[in-house]
RNA sequence: CGGGGCGUAGCGCAGCCUGGUUAGCGCGCCUGCCUUGGGAGCAGGAGGUCGGAAGUUCGAAUCUUCUCGCCCCGACCA
């Protein structure tokens, strides 16, 4: 490749649309340039690192099994009633109708097609299991995209299938899938963690999300620094509280508290730690309130109850419908005689002689104990972690950490082969629905995320496997003869060993040259210019390390060839 | 959808409040000279429906209304 010839379009500004780090960088290197919200093209450079990436995909993939397919991006609206999603989907999915009027929409997802192909072409247990995959863009009207290639409405993804005889098979070919992420992102040279992840309105009965580790990454999530323990938010949990043992029960008495609603405001009137206090805080479950129990100094995380009371929908209460539910103004909402279903989060059940609201305004109790003053039937993890926990599997201190989900894998099990009615016979002869898995991986989020993680002021700094090219070569002088021959023998040399290798060849500064190449974040360059002229010198630096290495001309393929070796 | 902001040359911006010749600046781009190891210098030049429409006015980038687009925060999200 030649600077001079190629639509590199760098930009010595940061653009103003864009905000996060990989959205300028990609912008301002020339890989993308918007069309639209969320709608990008992919220029020389930017695509290049597609390919990379999906080439390392395709490779792991295929060990692993899977074959490559590509389904149809327009698909009837037909199929999407069938499997129930065409209103559940919401407006995220675009939907048109084409000429005769026929109802289509764009995929954003595979789920629907990938079982009609299936269940019209395999019907014996003898051909599972069975895992087709392809490498396709996307389309997700989301409903505010952001952040460049971090959350586009068009992109591009891997998203894989499988479909096995039963729970036992499909639990192996999800194991397989996993494996294969891990090797993916390994190659892909990228620092990430596999997290336990709600498996969301799915339904399945596992996944993991795979995040690359990076600062500006939109989720948190938990990880243990000893051992491999990482889960999301939603799902991380940590070591129980220890059990209560022989409490010594003080008498429960009724104090007055007037206008102390607040945690912070309770506790400081009666001079108490947050987490002596027990507070009473009232969802709204599908509509109906539930008190939920938590010490004081603890957050709700949402998710888990709602996966815990298997609700649909649930949401803080308002002090309005506090007030409707219990007929005390929250604040001072407590569990003795409530009439509301009731659950605690399992903190709680280590505490005693705790405070709680009194269900009398200006009123809480001290000294209340679960079990004399009160009952407790449902008790869970619900709680939001913090770095105050520690590890459920070794104890160690847990750590908070941010990342940017590249890929998910899940169990499906029936939930689509049942609706669409994809099924198989299998060795007894019965009609059998196909267990499924699906398994993604955002292709073009992989490289914005790969620069969020691996960046630096100067510009992008590719890990070699991913990059858009391995070797830049700078000539410094094209106009001088016996400079451009050295720089192109060894342009030539690389290229004769399958190097992606960029040569600027441009008339431009040295100065443009040196701050384009950083921009690129290409890892190794080599730089041709008076000391070769001179001392018959050239020299070589990486990007990553800043490291030098000034080489005799004739010692610098081999050198380069050395450094690209893994 | 709610809140906020922005649309002026390829990019970044000023001008708008307080209407008035030919709409500016930096970068980039083209030509020439000069220069060549971290975005040089000089000279000359091209490039604008001031997002669009309607209105107010003798006169609109500037004021009014509508509209389109883009960005940020929120709700939402494999």
């Amino acid at each position: 490749m030649r600077f001079r010839e190629m639509l590199i379009p760098t930009l010595r500004e940061n653009p103003a649309e864009a905000e996060v780090v990989s959205h300028k960088l990609m912008l301002r290197a020339g890989f993308i340039r918007k069309l639209s919200s969320g709608i990008y093209s992919y220029l020389p450079l930017g695509l290049a690192v597609l390919r990379k990436i999906e080439h390392i995909v395709r490779q792991e993939m295929d060990a692993a099994g899977a074959q490559e397919v590509l389904l149809p991006m327009v698909q009837p609206a037909d199929l999407w009633e069938e499997s129930g999603r065409l209103k559940k989907y919401g407006p995220e999915l675009l939907r048109f109708r084409d000429r005769h009027g026929r109802e289509s929409c764009l995929g954003p997802t595979h789920e629907e097609v990938i079982t009609d192909l299936v269940r019209n072409n395999v019907h014996s247990y003898r051909s599972l299991p069975l895992n087709l995959y392809q490498i396709q863009t996307k389309f997700r009207d989301e409903i505010r995209p952001r952040f460049g290639l971090m959350r586009g409405r068009e992109f591009i993804m891997k998203d894989a299938y499988s479909f096995d005889s039963d729970d036992e098979a499909a639990s192996a070919s999800y194991e397989k899938m996993r494996y294969a992420y891990h090797r993916i992102f390994e190659r892909c040279g990228l620092k990430f963690r596999a997290v336990e992840a709600d498996s969301g309105t799915i339904g399945g009965s596992f996944s993991h999300e795979f995040m690359v580790l990076a600062a500006t990454g939109e989720d948190t999530l938990v990880i243990c620094p000893k051992c491999s323990y990482a889960a999301n938010m939603e799902k991380a949990t940590c070591m129980p509280p220890p059990a209560l043992e022989n409490p010594a029960f003080r008498t429960m008495e009724k104090v007055s508290t007037p206008g102390k609603r607040k945690v912070a405001a309770v506790t400081e009137f009666l001079g108490i730690s947050a987490s002596q206090l027990v507070k009473t805080m009232i969802f709204m479950v599908d509509g109906r309130p539930v008190a939920v129990l938590l010490r004081g100094d603890h957050e709700v995380q949402p998710v888990k109850l709602k996966n815990f009371l298997r609700a649909d929908e649930v949401e803080l209460a308002s002090d309005q419908e506090c007030f409707d539910a219990v007929g005390v103004p929250s604040g001072y909402i407590g569990p003795v005689g409530i009439e509301l279903p009731l659950v605690a989060d399992r903190e709680v059940m280590s505490l005693s002689n705790f405070a709680i609201g009194a269900n009398e305004k200006n009123y809480h109790f001290v000294n209340a104990n679960h079990g004399r003053d009160f009952e407790i039937a449902r008790v869970a993890d619900l709680r939001v972690i913090t770095e105050n926990d520690r590890c459920p599997q070794c104890g160690a201190a847990l750590q908070l950490t941010r990342g940017i989900e590249v890929g998910h894998i899940f169990k499906l099990g029936t939930a689509y082969s049942k609706a669409l009615h994809a099924v198989f016979l299998n060795e007894e002869g019965r009609e059998t629905p196909f267990v499924m898995g699906c398994y993604g991986i955002g292709v073009s989020r992989v490289a914005a995320a790969a620069i969020e993680q691996n960046h630096d002021k100067d510009g992008m700094i590719w890990p070699l496997p991913i990059a858009p090219v391995a070797v830049i070569i700078l000539n410094l002088s094209p106009k001088d003869e016996e400079i451009s021959r050295a720089a192109e023998e060894i342009y030539q040399a690389l290229r004769c060993e399958g190097v992606d290798v960029l040569i600027d060849d441009r008339d431009e500064r040295p100065g443009s040259k040196f701050k384009d190449a950083d921009l690129l974040g290409i890892p190794l360059r080599l730089t041709i210019g008076k000391r070769f002229v001179k001392e018959g010198i050239v020299e070589i630096r990486q990007r990553q390390t800043s490291k030098t290495l000034d080489v005799p001309h004739d010692k610098a393929f081999a050198q380069l060839m050395n450094l690209l070796r893994p």
